[in-house]
DNA sequence: ATTATCTATAGATCTATAGATAATGC
DNA sequence: ATTATCTATAGATCTATAGATAATGC
């Protein structure tokens, strides 16, 4: 199903996605990471659900942390890139803030909608004690910066529209929406409307519907 | 400092609140487990941190498991215990529902006190791949009965009072507080102004001083 | 020549058990 | 006799590296 590249044929055939091996090892180690957690999940169970040998990951790989690396940036990277361009529009016009609060329901929709329908529910990574060592500097600067985002598009709003910490808290709502799916309560069939859910709590609710087609159009925009 | 009990005495001496050995285990692998990982905790270093061999920890869990579970459990049997008694009281006599919400209020502060005030942040394990396995059945179930306690509670009170779901959604705001303090906005030092900060959103805000004032004294009565 | 796989293995773990030893309480 | 510790170790891992092999592209 994949590399066609040159190289010695495979021990066994795998059946995961992937345009190339290195895609259907991140898609297996995701996973494995998900479901029987990081740290147990060894090397070779990551390469038997490929169908490659263990060692052979680390032509892929030079670590098994960079494997995480990988899985835990592409979680975060669409998300930072969207909220950059939200936040360059220039605020106040009709066609980004027509209503007070599209710009940061958008950037909280699409990373709602992203959290929600990935394959894997990675954002339960987010949080491994693991995670927070220096070696994942990457990717916690660009969550922090993400969070910064939510913080300045909330910034402007009164503190009923965006809840006690303005944006910060939207961006809590948001990422509690990992947890939510992973209590079965959200998943990839049901993804908008709790992410909806989690926004009327902001105290945008009110005005939803109109909010809703704002934030859509810069969606539709920017992504 | 501890079990003045019979037995060789210890290797190293220990430096670790608890009033018996056991205790002094568990207090390590609580911090080692929050700081590290489970599955990234050897049982070796949690010995090393009491001051005992690797093997002795043998004489007082079965398994590793064992301590895990043992700490999960004593995250969760504090509040079950107070939110049975208040759900047990009789609904709607002034004293215990003199305002819509105060037993869900007294609950919520309750266990959002202690997730923030206790010792080391366990709930961070909530979510780990590895307890979701029928070994910590116990602690899911006591889990899974709290929220249906929330669901209970948060039933007759208005849709704006409790938020979208009811009680339910009062649970998982007071367990966001776990990842409030993971990221370090909240902690032992600000816990009941952050407690209450999760149900200001709940919509409960509005009377939140008489709220909180008849949800203190079922707190009195029952804990 | 380059790429991707393989076999084989070094070296470092890690969990749990077996059995000895020392201190206390009866 | 009971309790709590210790030493020693079995047996099973686990990560990463070294070097051989096979397929392709130039």
């Amino acid at each position: 199903m994949t590399s066609a590249g040159p190289g010695r044929p495979r021990h066994q055939q795998p059946s995961r996605p992937g345009a190339t091996a290195r895609e259907e090892i991140l898609d297996a180690a995701a996973e494995l990471f998900t479901t029987q957690g990081f740290a147990s999940t060894s090397t070779r169970s990551i390469a038997d659900a490929v169908g490659i040998r263990q060692s052979s990951l680390y032509h892929h790989f030079k670590t098994k942390d960079d494997i995480l690396e990988d899985l835990l940036e592409g979680t975060v990277s669409g998300g930072l890139t969207f909220a950059r361009a939200v936040a360059a529009l220039p605020a106040g016009t009709p066609q980004t803030e027509g209503l007070a609060g599209s710009r940061l329901h958008a950037v909280a929709l699409y990373d709602g909608t992203q959290l929600c329908t990935a394959r894997w529910n990675l954002g339960v990574l987010y949080h491994l004690p693991e995670v927070r060592s220096t070696r994942f500097a990457r990717f916690l600067n660009d969550r922090q910066e993400l969070r910064h985002l939510y913080g300045e598009l909330g910034g402007g709003l009164s503190a009923t529209a965006a809840g006690p910490d303005g944006g910060d808290f939207t961006f809590r709502l948001v990422e509690s929406l990992i947890y939510l799916r992973a209590d079965g309560a959200v998943g990839p069939d049901s993804p908008l409307q709790a992410a909806d859910a989690g926004l009327i709590l902001c105290g945008l609710g009110r005005e939803l519907p109109a909010i809703r087609a704002a934030s859509r159009s810069l969606i539709d925009r920017l992504a």
